[in-house]
DNA sequence: GTGTTTGTTATCAA
DNA sequence: CTTGATAACAAACA
């Protein structure tokens, strides 16, 4: 499951290997998977270069040279497409592989850390660099998606379903409360949602709770000041620590060279149910929250 | 066959 | 209309 840190890592070392690379041939495997005809992916991303790599939240922007438009100077029509956007979703995989490394971690429950060949069954897509080098999307479970839009699109896509990031100068303790109290949602549910705040999915959810000793039942207009203080602290601490262990791996998640993320080590309570908490030593549990699996100490996370 | 896994959106209920 | 809660989606595994 891909979060804020898992992405970034991707971004930072997908930008150090395939950035200003021209390129040279795209296969769209899994049409579902694409925004637009395989066709118009072909028109428009071959012969292009990615000029730069962005990420809002869970979502990789990938911005695209401009594009050579044939014949006399014609005027740059304000709708061309100028990003690739890709989101991972749950089990999406983005592995760069140059000419003669074409392995990755395969998809596995079960800490298998057995390597594989590319392109394998789960791959959706490929985007091929002028130095032989070649992008593979794999995505087990298809949710996640390549699509095409002009820098309009962009601002509009992230204006309408993005919220501040933690480690920003925009995520401010002020900006963080009362986002929060305008709602009145469970507080593991606020934390999910990416309108509130960008980057944090189930496993950094489960984490930052902990370490502000927050109930995750708790609705957002009980919770006070002083603990919106130690959950946005919690927040900033949990997602940069994450970022600097590379993320975590629990199931699918493998970086941009098919390697686990070390972060799993570090993890307080996901994943931890029926063991001790680290601070009381209480039995942490395990429940259904907001949907989905949630792990926390119930003695105390008040 | 049943229940679980999760990011995001669609749908429903109040 | 708004808010919050829940279902749905896909695919695989225990």
């Amino acid at each position: 499951m891909p979060e804020l840190p898992e992405v970034e890592t991707i971004r930072r070392d997908l930008a150090a290997a395939i950035l200003n690379r021209k390129i040279v041939s795209v296969s769209i495997l899994s049409p579902k998977t694409a925004s637009h005809s395989v066709a118009f992916f072909k028109k428009e991303l071959i012969g292009r270069r990615l000029t730069e790599i962005d990420r809002r939240g869970k979502l990789l922007i990938f911005h695209l040279s401009p594009k050579k438009v044939k014949g006399t100077s014609k005027k740059p029509r304000a709708e061309k497409i100028n990003c690739l956007l890709i989101h991972l979703k749950m089990t999406g995989q983005l592995i760069y592989a140059d000419k003669k490394n074409k392995i990755a971690g395969g998809h596995s429950l079960n800490n298998s850390t057995e390597l594989q060949e590319l392109p394998n069954k789960h791959t959706r897509a490929i985007i091929e660099f002028d130095n032989g080098g070649q992008l593979f999307f794999n995505d087990l479970r298809k949710f996640g998606y390549l699509k095409l839009v002009s820098d309009a699109e962009l601002e509009k896509i992230l204006a309408a379903n993005y919220g501040p990031e933690p480690l920003t100068p925009a995520f401010t303790l002020a900006v963080f409360q009362n986002a929060f109290k305008k709602t009145n949602v469970k507080i593991k549910a606020a934390l999910l949602n990416q309108k509130l705040i960008a980057g944090l999915g189930n496993i950094y959810a489960d984490e930052v709770l902990w370490a502000a000793g927050i109930n995750p039942q708790r609705p957002t207009q009980k919770v006070t000041p002083a603990e919106f203080k130690k959950l946005f602290v919690a927040i900033n601490q949990v997602i940069g620590l994450a970022i600097k262990h590379r993320g975590t791996t629990f199931s699918d998640y493998v970086d941009s060279r098919g390697r686990r993320g070390n972060f799993s080590k570090f993890l307080k309570v996901y994943g931890r149910t029926g063991e001790k908490c680290p601070r009381c030593h209480n039995s942490l549990k395990k429940q259904k929250i907001a949907g989905r699996g949630t792990h926390y100490c119930p003695i105390c996370q008040k």
